[in-house]
Order: structure tokens, then sequence, then C-alpha cells
DNA sequence: AGTTGTCAAGCTAGT
DNA sequence: ACTAGCTTGACAACT
């Protein structure tokens, strides 16, 4: 998202004024103002982005009767030409309704649908292996090793298009990343750190070993790591994003990873503000080193 | 014009 | 039993 360039891909509708008139506007405007963001975006120099999964609304529930990948087949491909042709990241993540792991069969199908969602938006816009949908394990319904087994089933099923974008994050209380790692080992899903959740919830590890041990799960052609950053909002529910990143902590965060090579998404409220701070940063401990 | 309750959907921890 | 929080904001009805 970006709260500068005037216009949001994110717009959407309750699903009671549902009409394919009402649907194929949005969708219209959503892609229209993505190509808007992009083009700020290299205008200000960001060159990883995450795509919102609210592009195409209700996409995956079953009153869509649009055959949206055909209907906007040319507006999804130029905006693929221009994320080539300027070598922009994406990435998407999908929303906490997305649960593969879940104990209601019901749940897990319609989870299978939105990731269905997800990489049709990608294949659309001819991104390859290393533009990401990101997702957490899930619940884990008072047994883990269950729900880690779950999740690992359903995995194995997925669409091929799915499979080779997938990848798993850790969450600030239910799974930890030696718990990703362990997803990683029977299927090869590449992990992304984020640093608030592993602050909240890990093994006693650091961040830089956590990271360590993740970057191993990359493979080339899942591109360069990426890794999630966001700071607490102070005074804020555990687990709570700040409105803007902490630029000291920021500094000495990046700095510590100044020797491996990584795309940082932020998750913060303020969006692209903090994300030129966070490029600013980023070429001062370029200049430095 | 500005404010407020609600929105397709799940799960967890805290009150 | 209820709520905040999540990738998160925007819609729609109200004042």
């Amino acid at each position: 998202m970006n709260n500068s360039v005037g216009c949001t891909s994110a717009s959407t509708f309750r699903l009671s004024s549902w009409s394919e008139n009402r649907f194929k506007e949005t969708v219209r405007h959503n892609l229209a103002c993505l190509g808007r963001i992009l083009q700020w975006n290299i205008e200000n120099g960001i060159y990883f982005f995450r795509i919102t999964s609210d592009l195409v609304p209700f996409a995956s529930h079953p009153i869509c009767s649009v055959d949206w990948q055909s209907v906007f087949s040319e507006e999804f491909a130029r905006i693929g030409r221009f994320l080539t042709d300027n070598r922009i990241r994406v990435s998407m993540h999908p929303g906490q309704y997305t649960v593969l792991n879940s104990n209601r069969v019901d749940v897990v199908q319609r989870s299978i649908l939105e990731l269905e969602y997800h990489a049709d938006v990608l294949d659309l816009i001819n991104q390859g292996t290393d533009a990401k949908i990101v997702l957490h394990v899930g619940g884990v319904y008072g047994d883990k090793p269950k729900a880690i087994d779950r999740f690992v089933q359903t995995y194995q099923n997925l669409s091929d298009s799915i499979q080779c974008r997938l990848i798993i994050e850790n969450d600030e209380r239910s799974y930890t990343v030696q718990d990703c790692h362990t997803i990683y080992e029977s299927t090869g899903i590449p992990i992304v750190v984020d640093n608030l959740h592993h602050e909240a919830n890990n093994s006693g590890e650091s961040f830089i070993s956590a990271f360590d041990i993740v970057k191993e799960t990359w493979r080339t052609k899942d591109g360069v790591p990426i890794i999630h950053y966001s700071s607490q909002e102070y005074d804020g529910r555990l687990g709570k994003h700040a409105e803007a990143i902490d630029a000291r902590h920021f500094k000495s965060f990046l700095h510590s990873l100044r020797k491996y090579e990584i795309d940082v998404m932020l998750e913060v409220k303020d969006k692209e503000k903090s994300a030129i701070k966070a490029m600013q940063i980023a070429k001062q401990i370029e200049n430095s080193s």
C-alpha cells in the first residue's frame, strides 16, 4: 500500500453490494492504481513491493462469476512488463483466514482456493518463482506435531504454481523459526523470519543465528532471502506494529545483516514513508563499509 | 462533511 | 464470554 500516491489498489466493497459491474470497475481501478504505485516506487528507489490481497476482491469467493483472469489479462501483462523492465520484486501475503492446517476441511478448501487466486495473480503478471506468497503455518489446536503434519500433507497436494512460490513465516505466538524448520525438512519450503515475531516467540536463539538457519532454506530459484522487519508499537499490545520504523533500531539491525544479500519487507503502518527512511539508512550503511 | 459500526473468512492469548 | 490483533483498511450508514 502507499499513502502518497493518492489512490488505493485495495479498494473493495461489501459482499452485499456485489455485481459484475461493480467488481469489474473495482478491479480495473485497483490494477490502474497498482501501476501508479509501482511507478512511484521506482521514482523513489523502492524495488520490493507487497501486492495487496484485495487487488481482486472476492476472487476466491463462490459469488465471483467473472473470469477475471481473462478479462484483465492485458492489464496484468502490462504490470508484469513494468516489473520485469524495472527489476522490481513482488510478494503477496494472504490474510489470516488462509489456514492450510485447519482441522476443518471447509476452511482448508477455501484456503487452497485463496492460494490459487494469489498464484494466478503472480502467473498473470509473469513473475517467476522468486515472487513469493508468504503464509503463516496456522493454528495449533492443542497438538502442534499433528498440526504440523496436517500442514505438510496439505502442502504436498497443492498445485505446482502455489508450491514453487509458497514460503512460511514464523509467528509471534505459535510457530517459531525452529517449528518452521521442521516443516522445511519434510517439504523444502523456504522460511521468512520476522524480527518482531522472533523476539516474541523463539527457542532461545538470537535473530542472527535464526537467520543463519533460514537462509539455508532458500534455493537459487527462490531469489534472495526475504526477511520481514517491524518495530513493536511502544505501549501497544505484544505484536502490534508501530506506526513508523525506529530509525536507530533499524540501522543497527540492518548493520548486523550487512554481510548478507537480503530483501527486506517492512511491516509498518505508515508504509512508503518508512520505506524511504529505510532506503536512506541502507545507503548510509552501504557507503560506510 | 465527518463519524462510527461493520465487513467473507480463523485463530490465539489476554481480560 | 468477549475482544484485540493480525498483511490491513475501506465501505456504508449514520449524524
